[in-house]
DNA sequence: TTCTCTGCAAACGCTTTGCACGGAT
DNA sequence: ATCCGTGCAAAGCGTTTGCAGAGAA
């Protein structure tokens, strides 16, 4: 873990790999609240400004990618490789979809050069779903 | 275009009118700060606040989508039918893409159930890479 | 009159900035 | 001794809310 940050020219303070390590395990593209509450209880000195500061370090080294999915606060994605994200309107969650993407960054769009592709769904989860009755599912 | 307010019973005041001619003729996919730019100074009394609310509105109803695509402010869309967007990192411009998607709102991804579908690249402009004398081209 | 829209001012919440302390080299 | 990371406090900024006056029905 601390190898992935050197490998980026950052340096392994306790703060950056706890918040790397715990970007690392969880699947729920955390805000920075999310990792502020998350970590608080083992860092109860952990400041907001830090979690800021690394995030926005992170992203500047491209360990982690900022997903302005949601209009209130950015989230945060530490699988860096290309694949599309699914935002629940009803509980929020944000899950990473596996679907194969028919774009590339070798394309070009009338011109313009392709360097990021995000694909972004939204609607109802599975689990919102399932709590609500399926009332608007299709099956028999 | 009055039509298309009441057809999503929307009363059709002065400052909603405005603001929807500008939002279909605009390509720019704009803020709530480049319309009050836009029309503050044939409505000199026209308020933020009043752009805020109209857009909120019309967005709730369907005739504008809200494109959180850039962290700082909301951008807005005039085009609601099926398209996605490229944003250029040098200029900030956004730009509709007509490419086909593979997607559709037919679709499931692992149980979940798609709404809406939002594509967008990021990247180099046409504009700025001919401005920076397609370094990065590869073209002979 | 009554209800809605507008727009000023203030509040709100996420994020950034200023700055001082402390640890690492 | 110097440099860098941390974290408190305050500022910044896009957006929302409270509210009063104006306008439509």
């Amino acid at each position: 873990m601390q190898k992935a940050l050197e490998a980026k020219g950052i340096r392994p303070s306790y703060q950056r790999l706890k918040i790397l390590e715990y970007l690392a395990a969880s699947k729920e593209h955390p805000s920075v609240m999310m990792v502020y509450r998350s970590l608080s209880t083992e860092i109860p000195t952990l400041s907001r400004t830090t979690i800021y500061n690394t995030l926005n370090l992170f992203a500047e080294k491209g360990l982690v990618l900022p997903l302005p999915i949601t209009s209130d606060e950015m989230r945060y994605d530490g699988t860096t490789t290309q694949h599309h994200h699914f935002i629940c309107k009803e509980c929020g969650n944000i899950f990473d979809v596996g679907m194969a993407c028919p774009y590339s960054t070798a394309m070009e769009i009338d011109g313009h050069k392709i360097e990021e592709i995000h694909g972004h769904f939204s609607g109802t989860c599975r689990k919102c779903r399932e709590k609500s009755g399926r009332a608007d599912s299709s099956s028999s």
